[in-house]
DNA sequence: AAAATATATGAACGTATGCTCATATATTAA
DNA sequence: TTAATATATGAGCATACGTTCATATATTTT
């Protein structure tokens, strides 16, 4: 027979001390929340290139799209998603937008990120 | 008139100079690959919780699936992913399978990320 | 004012992703 | 040996995501 406790394993949830004890130290399901869509803004190729990119120089779309060989319409997308994460500031001059890092967060994260890769 | 160079922006890359500067500093493409897959591991909820509450315990599947309220299949499925990327490992001990986190550095990717999400 | 340029954005489309469900395998218990 | 338990896995499905395309807006050039 198959009931809804099984789904949840609490009929026999091997380890009840351990799965209190971790429960009760779980960080608030928000952080997780922010931090996952943090890490998913590095989830991407072209966005990772693009924060790549700029943590160099500060660069507009333009130069972006030439430096990724991609549509300036597809970074303009993606430019998008960091500016909504706040991982990327922009200033208009003109006609041209130019791109940078909102923060050294990101270096940062960056760092971590390769020594974990290089291993 | 549309032609190809119009989406690759070379008939009017704004800064060349910019644009060489930091494509001969771009690291390998399969770094960015990697990269981005690392990051992909940390940007989804489940996975997460999964590798934060690995940080603190060894825990089964079973455990992890009544900490988080999930279907035993689903956190499978997710740890095969988490193997995969070799983030974690397994210990098979009777009909129990335990697992823990492959080192250190998932450790201090968490808490760089919280201290970018906590600001 | 009209044309050209740089960027932004919505819709559409194909692909990737995460979960469920059914089922398989391995180990222990009866 | 048979039943029960813990985990793994493939198929299917719904949703999310990234790019293209068409088009809009803002600014500069002619």
């Amino acid at each position: 027979m198959k009931n809804d406790n099984n789904y949840f394993c609490e009929s026999s949830a091997i380890h009840a001390d351990v799965v209190d004890r971790v429960r009760q130290t779980m960080p608030e399901s928000s952080d997780f929340h922010n931090l996952a869509n943090l890490y998913k803004m590095f989830s991407d190729n072209t966005r990772l290139r693009i924060l790549w990119a700029l943590s160099c120089e500060e660069m507009c779309v333009c130069d972006l799209a030439a430096l990724l060989s991609m549509s300036g319409s597809a970074i303009s997308h993606q430019l998008k998603s960091l500016r909504l994460s706040k991982l990327v500031k922009f200033d208009k001059r003109g006609k041209v937008v130019y791109y940078s890092l909102a923060d050294n967060h990101v270096r940062v994260i960056f760092e971590n990120g390769f020594l974990h890769v290089i291993e």
